[in-house]
DNA sequence: TCCGCTCTTGACCATCCGATCAAGAATTAA
DNA sequence: TTAATTCTTGATCGGATGGTCAAGAGCGGA
């Protein structure tokens, strides 16, 4: 257990306890205000502490604010990574899509968080994108065009097929003030988004 | 040409010239730092004014940003107003997909604008969403209802179709540093969006 | 030309907010 | 129990920023 001799300093209970409140809670408030938007005040009285003890922890706003995407950006990948080359191409996609989409209604925070993020040039996560993120677009490009190859999918092209998933999947998080707007207080709008989504992008919209 | 007796206050050239300069310099500046991220001291660099001057033709900075916003909303009900109940729908659809990405590349500022807006909660412009927003997309919604009736598009559901053209479009303003961090600097990406998605929201991905 | 109105701005104010610090409380290791 | 370490926070600083004001410059109509 004990790792004194690594270079990492360990950390105490409370450290760990209290570093997961503050990044909670920030991950609270930077999704909904955005890092400017937010001052760490708000995210201290939100989990309960005092803003000097924030700081004690992270010991700037910027670190709080990386520290939260860092925490989220493998949760971000791990979907797109589960995309099987061995399995049906329709059914990979369409359960990609649900994934996805399921992530949106569970984690809108998340999501908002990113798109936040990309949307001020994610100046923070600007190496993630084209590293991790790029690389693993690459791959899972490559295994669509085999698919495509083979005849088992449309030909599209992947890296855009890409996007439109996540396009279409994301904005029931990011853009949901606007999509509760357009729908009316009916019912919830997640409700048929899935089924809505996965006619359009796997089947089209024109007549067969 | 004389508006005296209007109640509202006649505008001098001065006035019109300097209002619009203000608002283009609003856009820019509010498009990639957002209402709390801008200042407008930055806004008044880039029109050359100073920020008193500013604030004599807007009184506090959310009314420029309100103005921005205001100036650019009819801009954006357009295209999908144009949708024609009496056109053929696939070409229909195609047209409104080719306008609103041509819009992404053409006005990626306005479009990020919208999105940021949205993202932290449309409190400028959440009456516009819950009204003129609201009936025009109806309206449209019952034209593609219409066309699914008389079995000439795939059934569908027409809001979520809708969202999807406008999530799938508005990706490549908004998440524009996304996409060219995973394409790589190559070439325009794009060069081939429009056309790759017209291919997946009008044909799908399944073989056909 | 003259006068009134519009336009412009340097200086300034009040507030907010990130960050610091010193001093004390709580916890842990011996 | 004791001493060292970690944790906590009230008070405070300094810079940034939205907004004000008064005074002067510019402009246009009679």
């Amino acid at each position: 257990m004990t790792q004194a001799d690594t270079a990492a300093p360990r950390k105490t209970r409370i450290q760990a306890q209290n570093q997961e409140l503050i990044l909670d809670a920030a991950l609270e408030v930077f999704s909904v205000y955005g890092f400017r938007g937010s001052t760490v005040d708000q995210i201290a009285r939100k989990c309960g502490l005092s803003k000097p003890n924030l700081l004690y922890y992270f010991r700037r706003k910027e670190d709080i604010y990386i520290a939260v995407l860092e925490r989220t950006l493998s949760d971000w990948l791990e979907p797109l990574a589960a995309l099987d080359a061995g399995g049906d191409p329709v059914a990979e996609l369409s359960r990609y899509i649900g994934v996805k989409i399921r992530l949106s209604r569970e984690r809108p925070g998340a999501s908002r968080l990113f798109a936040n993020e990309i949307l001020h040039g994610a100046t923070a996560i600007g190496a993630f994108l084209k590293g991790p993120l790029k690389e693993l677009v690459d791959a899972k490009a490559a295994v669509i065009a085999q698919w495509i190859a083979e005849g088992r999918l449309a030909p599209v092209d992947p890296y855009h097929l890409i996007f439109a998933i996540w396009a279409t999947t994301q904005h029931y998080a990011d853009f949901d003030v606007q999509v509760r707007a357009v729908l009316g207080e009916k019912n919830d709008p997640m409700k048929n988004a899935e089924q809505a989504l996965l006619r359009i992008l796997i089947d089209g919209v024109k007549c067969r």
